[in-house]
DNA sequence: TGCGTGTCCCAAGTGAATTAGGACACCGAA
DNA sequence: TTCGGTGTCCTAATTCACTTGGGACACGCA
């Protein structure tokens, strides 16, 4: 079960931000739809081999996001409607990364058209079917 | 001096990472050019405020990677020839980069247009000019 | 009522990042 | 040659986030 879900402990990044990472991953391929019930805290610690406080801490995040909703007593499950509009905050927030990538991507001999080619490849298999207008 | 430099200490980003990236970025933006001498380890660390031994570290980083060059006794250097070709290691890279970010975006109300539009935008500041092909 | 759920708290261990101080080898100019 | 500036390396100590372990409480549903 949860096939969806791997961390890597060897990595430097926190597991409760690989988890988080993992948990978006799932709802934006449709693994996870609105509505679905998320695996209990205690469940997933359990399936994961890490502990319920991290799990714990990863679901705040995505609650904080508005990916997830907590229902006391019953579980988590994925956000009926998911974010309508991102703010100008998101929007520079992906400024910042994308300037980033491209920085990196330039200072390893990629050119412009790998950075697009790759992200033209990317958006293909995420958004498939549903791009914009 | 240096005022292409600027390091956050309130980030959680190390600093030493922190300054690895504003070099790339002097040397991509062309604030330094192949040949140019880097201040050196002192100095830089006087001016940032830090550790000279977490400079050495950064500028470790940059010789490693083909960046900066060393020079015994005289100092450090932007590498005469930047890096021909990317490796297939650098590709995946790229790819698992970009795979997070149009997932993070996905989670965050932004679609396919905004996510190309914002790299088209990133790589007419960067490439002006210099566009492959 | 009872069980499973999310939530919260506190203490301890672990590891990376950073700092501090010192020492050495090399280059170039006086 | 001498000397100052450079990169390089080492060790110790500090700080802080992450993670764990354990326990406790409130809530919802059968």
């Amino acid at each position: 079960m949860h096939s969806w879900l791997s961390l890597d402990p060897t990595v430097r990044e926190p597991l409760f931000e690989q988890l988080v990472f993992r948990l978006q991953e799932a709802v934006a391929r449709g693994d996870l739809a609105p509505g679905d019930r998320v695996p209990s805290v205690r469940e997933l610690a359990g399936s994961l081999a890490i502990n319920p406080n991290t799990v714990g801490r990863a679901i705040s995040e995505l609650v904080s996001r508005g990916v997830l909703v907590r229902k006391q007593g019953s579980g988590c499950f994925v956000a009926e409607q998911p974010r309508l509009q991102a703010t100008e905050a998101d929007r520079e927030a992906l400024r910042e990364r994308l300037h980033r990538t491209c920085v990196e991507a330039a200072m390893r001999g990629l050119d412009a058209d790998d950075l697009t080619q790759a992200l033209e490849r990317e958006l293909d298999g995420l958004f498939r079917g549903r791009r914009s207008a």
